[in-house]
DNA sequence: GTGGTCTAGACCACA
DNA sequence: GTGGTCTAGACCACG
């Protein structure tokens, strides 16, 4: 999987790396047990300090979405803990965002044919 | 409308009364035209800095929400541009949360469900 | 003539109504020697203060575009001074114009057209 | 590039700022991907305070000449958006700039003359 | 060391 | 009295 950066962006290079990853697992692009690189093979792959990606793969971990092996390499973890929910820091954000499409006058269709294309992604067959 | 900010929140203070006003106008709090707190008079009553205010009122213009005036103080705009659509950044930001609802295990009933919840938010009877 | 104040615009007041009584006399709209709205009938008119429309006649008059008769009345001036040429503060506005056109790659022809638009505007027969 | 400041000029000092750095970019003194001195340094070097010289980048930044990383300071942007037109207010300005041109009975070719000397600004030969 | 945020307090133009 | 600007100085997250 490649992990592409935003040059300007707002979002700090750590947090970039990290939604790439839960992206990725979440589309099925990383499967269950399957190896990342390692902190300092993904850091040169993107020439970035060797520091940040480590702190992408620590908030990772606490997170509960990969783990470290005991053999140095790292996982993506095989039972990630289905809590069924948001974070209600997700859930905050999401009211934001409704909100946001509101005031632009989107529709509720609109935005959830968006999210079901956003759900769709990374299935295959049906 | 009542402001709350967050203690020890990621999100910048500024950010906050930007988003708590922009979801204000969106489920109706807020109305067209309505006259906004006074920067100092805002910032006195959450007990922060009036630049800090500003910034916010600064945001929530350049975004096309509210305008102001000498004359008038600060108002939420008449008319808000319609666009019909999100952001693309604010299209990452959902592509993102969907990842993280499927990542674990929430379905696409219960997060359109959420999505239903906070579309209706604000809308009475009709 | 009339005279409409944009609601929530940058542009002071006194030099809106300033901006459109020179584009007024520019384009013909407003014939040498003819007479303006007093003070308080044009603040009125327009709903404002009439210390800003005094302001903004104030400026006018010293800029000698307008002046004052001594019946008491403003009228547009019958022979504005002719410089053949811009301000210096004028022509800085003009050259911040012309990099913000380039830096959009704005063509030296679009721009030209556009100036040759304005210039024509006003004139009648050719 | 130097950045000099007008004393008592009616444009605030962060306008000021980006209108010259605006021009800079335009006429080929910043090239695109150069950097840009640092918030601080350069508010040293001009002898204002720095969080008028972050206002002034945060607005180049938000009209998409710059672009701000923690790791490479700021520099001006690689591909700057062409829009291949003026913004309605720059329309406007141009508008009240060529009322004033002609009410002083400056030649649509002088006026011409003037737009093609800032057009050609930092071109060399070709 | 960088940009980003925030404060406390000041001054200004505008209306 | 309003928003807008600016200062001097502080702290923070990021890299």
């Amino acid at each position: 999987m490649i992990i592409v950066l935003q040059d300007g962006s707002e979002i700090p290079v750590f947090k970039q790396i990290r939604n790439q990853i839960v992206m990725g697992i979440s589309d099925g692009r990383l499967a269950p047990g399957e190896k990342l690189p390692t902190v300092r093979g993904l850091a040169e792959e993107i020439g970035i300090n060797s520091m940040t990606v480590n702190k992408a793969y620590q908030l990772l971990k606490q997170e509960g979405y990969i783990v470290t092996d005991r053999r140095n390499g790292v996982r993506v973890r095989e039972e990630i803990e289905q809590t069924s929910g948001l974070t209600a820091e997700a859930e905050q954000e999401l009211a934001r965002l409704v909100s946001e499409a509101k005031i632009r006058g989107m529709s509720r269709n609109d935005f959830v044919a968006l999210v079901d294309a956003y759900f769709e992604k990374g299935r295959q067959g049906k």
